[in-house]
DNA sequence: TTGGATTGGTTGCTTTTTGCAACCTTTGTT
DNA sequence: AACAAAGGTTGCAAAAAGCAACCAATCCAA
């Protein structure tokens, strides 16, 4: 009964941009920038993973313009990354909220995190400091790890100075 | 996660570009978002990692504007991801090269691919396997794990489904 | 050493995407 | 019934992206 009615027919003229070509892009990397590969979308998600969930708290704390978001949004549950639910008592209401693929980008987004507070450090600020809630301790830094659990660079799996050596 | 509440309109009545405005963000994800997350920021990077050095190699293998690299390879450097090197032999020839922070940013490549793997895995297509070099094996998924090596999801950690329980 | 191809851009112009404000319809409240 | 809030949609102006043409320096081959 809550259907996205809206989305054919009301949507902008549904054009073949950029990002609808990299659909079918044979590298993973580009098939997942495709789906939040986008300033707001990786934003939504952060935000999501916070506790947000409704239309109204998103545009709020987000401060984004109101038709983004609604295309964002459209977006994400269209690539289910979130799945929209209708929460209203005798009409609609909606929530959106991550679905168990949108859950599985905690690891991207603590990467970023980790990475934005490693080498962009506002001078006064401290680093967010992500808490595991069983332990009451912060988590471990997000690694690349080889079969045996030792940590690898970029350089130790990717051929980034032996361009001979290509992966894809 | 501190910033909750002041993530309010993150940005103010904005004057500058979406981009410039988000370079003091109090959130380390946005910030650094505000480094590599653009679509070909991101994808730049992946190229460097597999050895992509020159502007036409970025150019034939991304696809991408000409003028548009020119703005992203400027970009990165400035935000000192990439740095240009001049090895021209009677005069300048340039190339790009990954820095200690270009590199860094591989466990948020690798969860990108992993992420896409998992979620978006074309059908024929078997997944791209990175593998190490000393080994010879695949790389471990990526996880989030806590001080014992206990592996944790978004709910071990944030609030999503909480909102009152807001991590510090 | 000359002339053509390559590299690494820049410039203009067109198409898309964003941001903003106003508006609109359905709920929820009193 | 009256009014506020939620969840959008629409139209318009500004910014960013894409495309093709052009350009100056450098390298290469004869």
């Amino acid at each position: 009964m809550s259907e996205l009615k809206n989305t054919s027919p009301t949507s902008p003229p549904a054009k073949r941009s950029a990002k609808a070509s990299r659909q079918n892009d044979p590298c993973s990397v580009a098939r997942a920038l495709n789906d939040v590969g986008d300033w707001w979308s990786l934003l939504i998600v952060r935000q999501a993973m916070y506790g947000t969930r409704r239309y109204g708290d998103f545009q709020k704390q987000l401060g984004i313009a109101k038709n983004i978001l609604c295309d964002r949004l459209t977006r994400l549950v269209n690539n289910e990354v979130l799945k929209k639910v209708d929460i209203g008592e005798h009409g609609q209401r909606f929530e959106y909220r991550l679905t168990e693929k949108g859950k599985d980008l905690f690891p991207v987004l603590v990467a970023l995190r980790q990475w934005g507070d490693k080498w962009n450090r506002e001078d006064g600020d401290a680093p967010v400091r992500l808490v595991d809630r069983r332990l009451g301790l912060p988590v471990q830094r997000i690694q690349v790890l080889d079969e045996e659990g030792q940590p690898l660079t970029v350089s130790d799996v990717l051929s980034f100075n032996l361009p001979e050596i290509v992966a894809e």
